[in-house]
DNA sequence: ACAATAAAGTACAACGATGAACAAAAATCA
DNA sequence: TGATTTTTGTTCATCGTTGTACTTTATTGT
């Protein structure tokens, strides 16, 4: 088990993957701190901005789409609808979904909020050309892909 | 506040972060299942992968490598050290700090982590050409640079 | 040398995320 | 129709992470 002619950091893909894994953990971290003022955290913002393109989408396709456990929206929901930000309204033709809208005041602080990410995102990968950008998003894209063929595989 | 012509996921930059940060969960998600044999976590083996590299670091220097605080890693180590993965020794000279230490069992779980983790980003990362595997590890670095200069200019 | 300040690590309370067990409502199908 | 299975959402116990307050040890400044 000698793994001193192989050791990942000598790995180029796995360097650039650790190198992406860091950037996204920092990316987050200010995110966060600059949610603060808006009084909101980060895993309601991803919530939020779903709520902005999908209007009327259930929990569960929220859960879906987040890559997270329904628990997890059956505990921030809940006291988003008491912030005011959401309001959750049961489907007439299906009693067990609840649909979720976003607030007058959900939809401002989502697009404060919206203009935050930009700005930081912005700030942050402007000086990587956009051709660049554009040949890393189609990777990444390529990459979720395979990762979710392989979940849908082990759910069987 | 009409943002209609400015929509976030018109901007080419934002659109490519957040398949950044989706990869990137996936990727976690991931490996989380991969590592459950070895009855590992992830933050455990980032702890054990810093430690093989870094042998006798502090534990300051490695939750500054890892970017949490310093009482995760006050949580975290003890459980470890009693599971015989790592070891702490005190320090002589600095009585304050502990020096962390990678057992013979650690560094073979490490080994066998490290394999399989090489092997996920092996198998998700080979469709890429080497070359743009190398190109978004620089445009990561950068990134990784520019948010650590602002995380140092934040703490005066 | 002595006081004040800084640094390393710990303890703890609060919060977020998770998975399992559960209830209610559909869908399936015999 | 009636029984079984699936789906949606909730509850709860558990675990990981965080920030704050605290102890001990070094360092700094006078």
């Amino acid at each position: 088990m000698n793994k001193n002619q192989s050791l990942p950091w000598d790995h180029p893909r796995f360097r650039s993957w650790i190198a992406v894994a860091r950037a996204c953990q920092l990316m987050q971290q200010s995110l966060g701190r600059s949610l603060a003022e808006l009084e909101i955290k980060t895993p309601h913002l991803d919530i939020l901005i779903n709520l902005y393109r999908f209007e009327g989408i259930s929990q569960q396709e929220l859960a879906r789409k987040l890559l997270v456990g329904r628990s997890n929206m059956s505990m921030l929901l809940p006291q988003m609808e008491k912030r005011g930000l959401i309001e959750r309204r049961g489907d007439e033709k299906d009693k067990r979904v609840l649909r979720l809208f976003l607030t007058p005041e959900g939809r401002e602080v989502t697009e404060k909020a919206m203009v935050i990410q930009t700005d930081l995102i912005e700030r942050v990968l402007s000086p990587e050309p956009i051709e660049q950008c554009m040949a890393m998003a189609e990777s990444m894209e390529r990459i979720i892909h395979v990762l979710q063929q392989e979940d849908l595989v082990d759910e069987d």
